[in-house]
DNA sequence: TGTCAGGCCATGTTTTCCCATTGATTACCC
DNA sequence: GGGTAATCAATGGGAAAACATGGCCTGACA
């Protein structure tokens, strides 16, 4: 009910493509759904990934289809191959962490870095370096994440 | 009745990050939710942060949705992640104290000292050197803090 | 048998829990 | 009413736990 991602954080990815799901939205994914697991699925709009607990799409398939309720065109046909063909079910294993596939990574544009930002509903994962770089969004937000950027720089 | 945040302190931030939450706003807190945790995130307006009890985040989705109802845009996008992305959960220790992680205090633009003012449903955490700086405020409020900060300069 | 992915254990650092101290206000008793 | 004891709030420090992350090791598949 109240268990919102909320909050962000800034991990590595190994070699291996491997990159730990923060503590905060581990415990939001468990009070939301048994399985440990998250859904991971390429953004509609921005260049980053979203992530939500296995009951999620479930959710989204009915949205989906109440927008476009009783249309069926080429555009509807094309949302739901972007939303659901391109999504995966990653595990998260004993110490928490979750593999980023190629594939994600690259719907993602994501390398190294990975950003984790609680939308709510559910959460983004950005490469860093595209959430700094977008204009629209607050400059104080921005700053915290350039922060985080300088944090990992340093050591 | 005493559900609402009134009232104000100045407390210290110590070396670890840690600030007492005014006694009265625990009482406050309690009144209002069982869970032992503040929600802070940044103010939308002023240059400080706000408090609230748990059930929040909740009520702030709902809000959102309703305001961009069957709306998909980029404006949304970045409005929930300026509310929940740059928000978090603390929780009360039990000596009454929370922390305030850096990013928090970087979107407060707090250091060392945390001024506590009650706002009805909610409160704001204040660096006090802002506060005090504010030209619009009644003066007599003014000197209210201005007597904080200087009762805290005699020790 | 070589390669690769995933599961398991190991480590350093940060965070969080717990106990101690101070200072101030309140309650109590003589 | 004055003095004293008791309670509670705010703060400081040390020990324990958790987190993020690196490396090894096993088992599957080619």
């Amino acid at each position: 009910m109240d268990e919102s991602f909320l909050g962000n954080a800034l991990n590595g990815i190994d070699a291996k493509n491997r990159v730990s799901v923060p503590s905060a939205f581990r415990e939001t994914l468990a009070a939301r759904s048994e399985a440990r697991t998250v859904v991971l699925a390429p953004a509609e709009r921005a260049d980053c990934l979203v992530g939500f607990d296995p009951g999620y799409p479930g959710k989204m398939r009915a949205e989906l289809e109440a927008r476009f309720a009783g249309e069926y065109s080429d555009d509807r046909d094309d949302r739901f191959r972007a939303t659901f063909g391109s999504a995966e079910k990653a595990p998260i294993d004993d110490t928490g962490r979750i593999i980023l596939s190629q594939s994600m990574k690259d719907l993602g544009g994501i390398d190294r870095l990975a950003l984790f930002w609680g939308m709510g509903d559910y959460f983004e994962v950005w490469n860093p370096h595209h959430f700094v770089a977008r204009p629209s969004l607050d400059p104080r937000v921005v700053r915290i994440v350039q922060r985080l950027l300088d944090a990992r720089a340093a050591t």
